[in-house]
DNA sequence: CTCAAAATGAGTTGCGTACCTCAAAACACC
DNA sequence: GGTGTTTTGAGGTACGCAACTCATTTTGAG
C-alpha cells in the first residue's frame, strides 16, 4: 500500500568503504581532482551510481564557505513587465538570504548590441551566475560564450540568443505564442469575415518578429475568411501606437480583430474604444494582446480586451534563480518545472 | 547601476553579540524553547528583524540530523490525473535525496470518508508532513484537524477541505475554472444560438458540482443566445459517456457546445464524432474539457477539441512538496510560486 | 535577608561535505 | 635495484546551526 520514493542516507564515507578508497580519493573523483589512476575512478563512479549517491546538499553548501553571486542584466529603460521580474525577485529575498545568494540587479542598453556586450564582458570572473536579457547578436554571443568559458553559468531570460553556449534559455517560445493569438484572434472572431490588424513595437526585434510570423501562419492556414493588414509600428509607445491605430481603423471599416504584439496597450485600448463611440453600429473588434498588467487586468474585466497571451513573470525570475542555482551546484535541472508556459488569459482565469 | 538584493552573512553569534545575550538564549528563543525572560525574548527577536536575520538553511538542515518524512495519500483506483503526479513526484527523487527528504505515496479509497479518516488517522506521528487528495466530510475533516494538532503539517492536493485547519491548499479554483469553460464554449461558439450540453461525473462530486455552478453562471449571465441542457452523468466511465451523449445528441438537432467536466473523455469523442459523421450539415460543436492527457492532447491537434481547462500536474506534485518542506523547516511560503493556475490549452500553446 | 525557582551563560558534540597538508605506498623507467 | 614520479591514505579544520548539559547568576516570594 505504501511505496516509498527516496531516502538512501549513505555519505561519503560509505561510498570510499565500497570502493575499498579512502575519502580523500573518493573526494578527487567527486570534483574532478588530478591524481587519480583511471581504473580507480571507474571503481568510485561505479560505487557511487550503484548506491545512487547524491551528496548532501546542504552539508556541501555550507562546507563551501563562500557565498553564491548571481548577476541578472537587465533593461535599463523603464519596462513594465522587467520591473515585474525585478519585483518577483525582490521578494524571493528571504528565500535568497536563507541560503546565503546574492542576486544583483545590472541595468544597461540590451538594445545596443556593443552596449551590452561590453557589459557582460565587465562581470567575467566576479559571478557564479549571470541570466542576461539578450540581444541575437554576434557580438553578443561572442560575450556569452567568454562568459561561459570562464566558467560562469549563463542563461538567457525571455529572449534567447540560441546561437551562443548559454547553458539554458528562461523564456517561451515566440512563434507559438503568435500562433495562439492567431488561434484566438480567428476563433473569437467567430463566423465573421473581414480584416485583422496588427500592431507590435518593431519588427526589428526577434520576439516581436517571431510572434508576428507565427500569427501569420495560423491566420493564413485556418482563417481564410480573415485577411490580415500590413503591421503597424508602434515602437511600444501609447501615443504613436494610437495615432496609427486609429489612423487604420479610419480607412477600413471591416476590421474585426487586431493583435497587439508589443506594448503600447494604453493607447491601442484608446483608439479602439473612441473608434466604437463614434460608430455604433459596428462589431465589437476582437482584441489579443500580451502579458496581464495593472491595464490589461482591467482591460479584460472591461472586456475590451479579450485575451492576453502571458509569460508568467514571477515564473521566470523564479526559474532563472534555480536553474543558475542548479548549475552552479552541478545538480540536474528540474525541465519541467523551469518550462514557461504560453499562458492564455481571460478575464475568468486572471490570476 | 548594480542594485544588490539579499545576502547578509551574519550567524547567530552576531545576533548573541547584538541582543547581548549568549548563544544559548538565542537558540532558545529562536526554538520557542522554555526559560527565557518576555523582554529578553524581545530584545532577540529585536536584534532578528532589526539585520533581517536568516538562520543559514543549509547549517540548520545538517544540524537537524534526522530525515523529514512526508506522506502523499492518493485515490487507489487507476486515475490518469493523479498517476501523472505520482509521475512527477518520481521525476523528483534525485531533487528528494540529495535534501534527504523521503515521500511515501498511501493509496487509499479516498472516496469513501470513513476509510480515509481512517487512513489518515494511521499516519499520525510517523510523518513530518501529509499531503492528501480529500473529501470534504465531517469525519475527514476531524482526521486532518488531529493531525495538525499532533504537528504533521497538511496540505489537501486537488480537492481541498477548506472547512479544517490543513495549512495549505495546492489546487485550483473549480468555480473558476467552470466560469473560464463556459466563457470559452459561448466565444467560441461565435454568433450561433442553441443548446449546450454539459457531461460530468457526478454532481455528488464536490470540483464537478462546482465547476457546473461556475459554467452555469457565466452562460445565464453572458450568453442569452445559448441554452444549457440538463446534466448528463457519465460516472466518468468512457462508455456511459458515450451512450447519453448520443442519446442527447440524436434529440436536440441544434447543440452547439459542450462541456466535459471530468473524465470519460474518449466516449465522449466518441459520440461527438460519430455524430458529426452521420450528419454531415450540422456544424462543428464546440467542445471544452479538462485536462491535458495523451488523449485530449490528440483530440486538440485534430480540432475535435477547442480547449482544454488544465492544472498542471507536475505544478501541483512540485509545490505539494515545497509547501510541505516550507512549513516543516518554518519557512515562509512563496504564495504566486506554489498557487496553481488555471491553464487554457489549446492546440497551438499545448504544453 | 533567605532560599528556591527561574533565567542565563559557557561550553560541547555532531551533522556531511570541501579543501588542504603531509607522509606513505605503489608504480614506471632505466 | 635504485630512482623519481604518481597515486593513495590519513587526518585535520572549517562551515553554521541544533540540541544538549551543567554551572552560575538573577529574580521574586516569603
Amino acid at each position: 500500500m505504501a511505496e516509498t520514493l527516496t531516502a538512501t542516507a549513505l555519505t561519503l564515507k560509505d561510498i570510499a568503504r565500497e570502493a575499498g578508497v579512502s575519502l580523500a580519493t573518493v573526494d578527487r573523483v567527486l570534483h574532478n581532482r588530478p591524481g587519480v589512476r583511471p581504473d580507480t575512478v571507474r571503481r568510485v563512479q561505479a560505487a557511487i551510481e550503484r548506491n545512487a549517491f547524491q551528496p548532501h546538499v546542504a552539508a556541501a553548501e555550507l562546507a563551501r564557505g563562500r557565498a553564491r553571486r548571481f548577476a541578472f542584466m537587465m533593461p535599463s529603460g523603464p519596462n513594465p513587465f522587467m520591473q515585474q521580474i525585478e519585483a518577483y525577485l525582490g521578494e524571493m529575498s528571504a528565500w535568497l538570504s536563507a541560503r546565503r545568494l546574492s542576486v544583483e540587479m545590472v541595468a544597461t542598453d540590451v538594445f545596443d548590441p556593443s552596449v551590452l556586450a561590453a557589459s557582460l564582458e565587465t562581470l567575467s570572473g566576479d559571478y557564479d551566475g549571470v541570466a542576461v536579457v539578450a540581444l541575437d547578436h554576434p557580438g553578443v554571443r561572442a560575450a556569452i560564450n567568454d562568459l561561459v568559458d570562464a566558467g560562469t553559468k549563463v542563461v538567457t531570460l525571455v529572449s534567447d540568443v540560441p546561437s551562443s553556449r548559454r547553458h539554458h534559455y528562461v523564456g517561451i517560445d515566440n512563434i507559438a505564442a503568435g500562433r495562439t493569438a492567431g488561434a484566438l484572434v480567428g476563433r473569437l472572431a467567430g463566423q465573421r469575415s473581414g480584416k485583422v490588424a496588427i500592431v507590435a513595437g518593431s519588427q526589428g526585434l526577434r520576439d516581436h518578429a517571431e510572434r508576428i510570423f507565427g500569427f501569420n501562419q495560423v491566420m493564413a492556414s485556418e482563417f481564410p475568411a480573415l485577411s490580415v493588414l500590413p503591421v503597424l509600428e508602434g515602437r511600444d509607445e501609447d501615443d504613436r501606437s494610437e495615432q496609427v491605430l486609429a489612423r487604420l481603423l479610419g480607412k477600413h471599416t471591416d476590421i474585426v480583430g487586431l493583435y497587439n504584439v508589443g506594448a503600447g496597450t494604453q493607447g491601442v485600448a484608446k483608439a479602439l474604444s473612441d473608434k466604437a463611440l463614434s460608430d455604433a453600429g459596428r462589431d465589437k473588434v476582437v482584441f489579443v494582446g500580451h502579458d496581464v498588467t495593472v491595464l490589461t487586468r482591467r482591460l479584460l474585466l472591461q472586456g475590451v480586451m479579450d485575451a492576453a497571451i502571458s509569460q508568467n513573470p514571477g515564473h521566470e525570475a523564479r526559474a532563472a534563480v534555480r536553474v543558475l542555482l542548479a548549475l552552479a551546484r552541478g545538480e540536474p535541472i528540474l525541465r519541467e518545472q523551469e518550462k514557461i508556459r504560453i499562458d492564455i488569459v481571460m478575464r475568468d482565469n486572471l490570476p
